[in-house]
DNA sequence: ATCCTATCGATCGAAGGTGATCGAAGTTGA
DNA sequence: TCAACTTCGATCACCTTCGATCGATAGGAT
């Protein structure tokens, strides 16, 4: 029932969705194969030659299956006649090969760096080996910095945080599920109940915008909005998690200001600034949730050239904790755990790694954010 | 509808599945196997011969036994002559106590073992005790046995699979919620997005549910019906997953059976069964998705003696795999993926026992599911 | 346009896997 | 010890799967 819609499924990429469909339904039949990629059986059986002579399937009669970790014991007759590189690499007796993991993020000055210095101290622990290159949340670029780190550096597995959106981002996504390496993704995810083939580690932005939204409401904040930056992966989930605590709590959303904008290097940023301002006095807003740290500060600061005392006239939450306590007053701020964001990716990678089941189940972390409090609320 | 009746697997995933079965049930007679697996007593000969011949399983007249030195489970690379020097005291130098971990599950009979045995075999890289407790699904028996083992056993964290349901539930949460030392839940968490201030490790049961649809609606099936019990933890996960795949499938739920019912033990349960096999002819149900593998078993032989062919006139899939291939014909199952479960919990917990950061957040881990493929459907 | 290369599908002989039968060997109980 | 029973192993027939060769098709370069 595989619906007549594909119209070139490329041999490359149907061998990788070989590799993926064994890893994660187990053993398969030829006949199954062929069925569910739409070719003929033999073209499957070509197919499973070409990948277990690289190692990456075992070819048995009637099928495949998941790479065998070498059988108890094979009493010195070993059909070693394959090398089987990558997939037994780590347990080669005497000289296991140094791992290496690659590591891709959108940018390397904002929220990032505490996340490679949380997968850094995890690697540290183990011997295996990062290399680091940074995008700039150009799905393109980025696909262009993962292709070198598998073509040249040879990596073992890769840990990315990819850009989602847009056609780039379809296809760097479908890249990345089918890559010849486990890939585990940080601060992306499909949601949840989605077969994602790929592991993932997330911090709870909806929980974290929420725990922003109880704050201010035990404070006696009745009207919160919200303000958040248009092209952030982030921003759908702070603006669930503000929603669903709103009406938990009984407050009107739709009452308060609820702005997806440009962010603030816009030079379009002052005039939106100030139409969010304007609303709040309009609306009897007393509370404001505010994506990013660098906008919640030019806010203030703009607050206070209007005379707007923060927080007895604004409440200021920010959501990111970069800078939050740089600004005057210092930003209550929701903090996402970055540094244990890189710590999990990092162990959940090293984990497949060095696992020798060959269908260890796929494992997703979510991981809650803190919730600092400081004078820009209370 | 469904098409061939050829489920035929394949032979080396026959001698895996012959070598799991020993595993897991310990000594195994021929006829059992063959009758497990859909094949002649000669051809499981055949395969215990060769199994034995590699060290696998050890041969004995009229069936097969574990190896007398058990393989150290899925990682085989353990060479039998070698009693795994396991008991080195890992990283901690300077560890001046032994760390202890308690553990309460609802059952040691069902579903829990494996998941202790994934415990036990993350737990014994490390130096970290378990001490273990079974209780019988009633809160107040868990409380008591947590209460036990904090006061006399002095346990540094908790791994708990607790009863929520009921008002002695609800006070056990919030007991656990309170404890003195970190505890992680087992395959119990409050629902996404809200502050559960303890950590958790569950299998997508959703997703698992979801797969067993798509597998089923692959295979033709435009009615799918569900079966769920009524005191499971599980059921709304897996109903959720179900109207979720079949709506997303364009399959009307409405129109198919939908029952959530006592179990297999209870006297009213043969009624019940009835009851259901005449609502699947009533509405033209082709497939069900039964949770739990006695019920499915238990349905698929009424079928048997009503005259309805399995899976040709009812395609059935069952949700756990606990005693699912025992079936005749051997059910299709999704398989949570307990062991997992066990190792994450486990490395989860002592994660948060061994990390100096006092402000560790929360994590929560899930695992998604598999689905085997037997004969109960296809 | 023509050649070249890569890929796919079909056919057919070869090889492996399975099951039935039957005689041999082991087990149990008297 | 013998007899009844079960289990095991060898052989053969049948079926499935595999591998090699050949022809067909598509895309790219000259």
């Amino acid at each position: 029932m595989t619906a007549s819609g594909s119209p070139a499924p490329m041999p490359e990429e149907r061998r990788a969705q070989v590799v993926e469909l064994l890893r994660r339904r187990g053993p398969v039949r030829v006949a199954d194969l062929a069925q569910a990629l739409d070719v003929s059986a033999i073209t499957i059986r070509r197919d499973i030659a070409l990948l277990a002579s690289q190692g990456l399937i075992r070819r048995v009669r009637g099928g495949a299956m998941p790479p065998a970790v070498a059988p108890a014991q094979d009493h010195g007759a070993a059909p070693a006649d394959e090398p089987a590189p990558r997939a037994t690499a780590e347990q080669s007796a005497g000289a296991p090969r140094r791992l290496t993991v690659g590591m891709v993020v959108p940018s390397l000055d904002y929220y990032w760096p505490e996340v490679i210095r949380g997968v850094r101290e995890a690697a540290a622990a183990t011997g295996i080996k990062i290399v680091l290159r940074g995008a700039t949340y150009q799905a393109a670029d980025e696909r262009r910095q993962l292709s070198e780190l598998m073509d040249s550096a040879g990596v073992d597995g890769l840990l990315v945080a990819p850009t989602t959106t847009g056609d780039d981002g379809e296809e760097l996504m479908s890249w990345l599920r089918q890559a010849p390496v486990p890939v585990v993704l940080i601060e992306r995810a499909a949601a949840t109940g989605a077969h994602d083939a790929m592991e993932s580690v997330v911090s709870d932005h909806t929980l974290g915008a929420a725990m922003a939204v109880r704050h201010l409401a035990v404070l006696g904040h009745r009207r919160i909005g919200v303000i958040t930056t248009l092209h952030s992966p982030t921003t759908p989930h702070i603006r669930r998690g503000w929603s669903h605590a709103c009406t938990e709590l009984g407050l009107e959303p739709d009452a308060a200001p609820d702005v997806t904008t440009v962010d603030q290097r816009d030079p379009a940023w002052p005039a939106e600034l100030d139409r969010i301002l304007a609303a709040c006095r309009q609306t009897g807003t007393t509370a404001l949730l505010v994506h990013s740290d660098p906008e919640a500060i030019s806010l203030v600061e703009r607050c206070r050239e209007r005379g707007l005392r923060v927080p007895a006239d604004l409440a200021v939450v920010t959501y990111d904790d970069e800078v939050a306590e740089l600004c005057d007053p210092p930003l209550t701020a929701v903090r996402p755990p970055r540094r244990s964001i890189g710590r999990a990716a990092f162990t959940l990678l090293a984990e497949r790694l060095t696992d020798p089941d060959p269908c260890r189940p796929t494992h997703h972390v979510v991981i809650e954010p803190r919730l600092i409090v400081r004078s820009s609320s209370s």
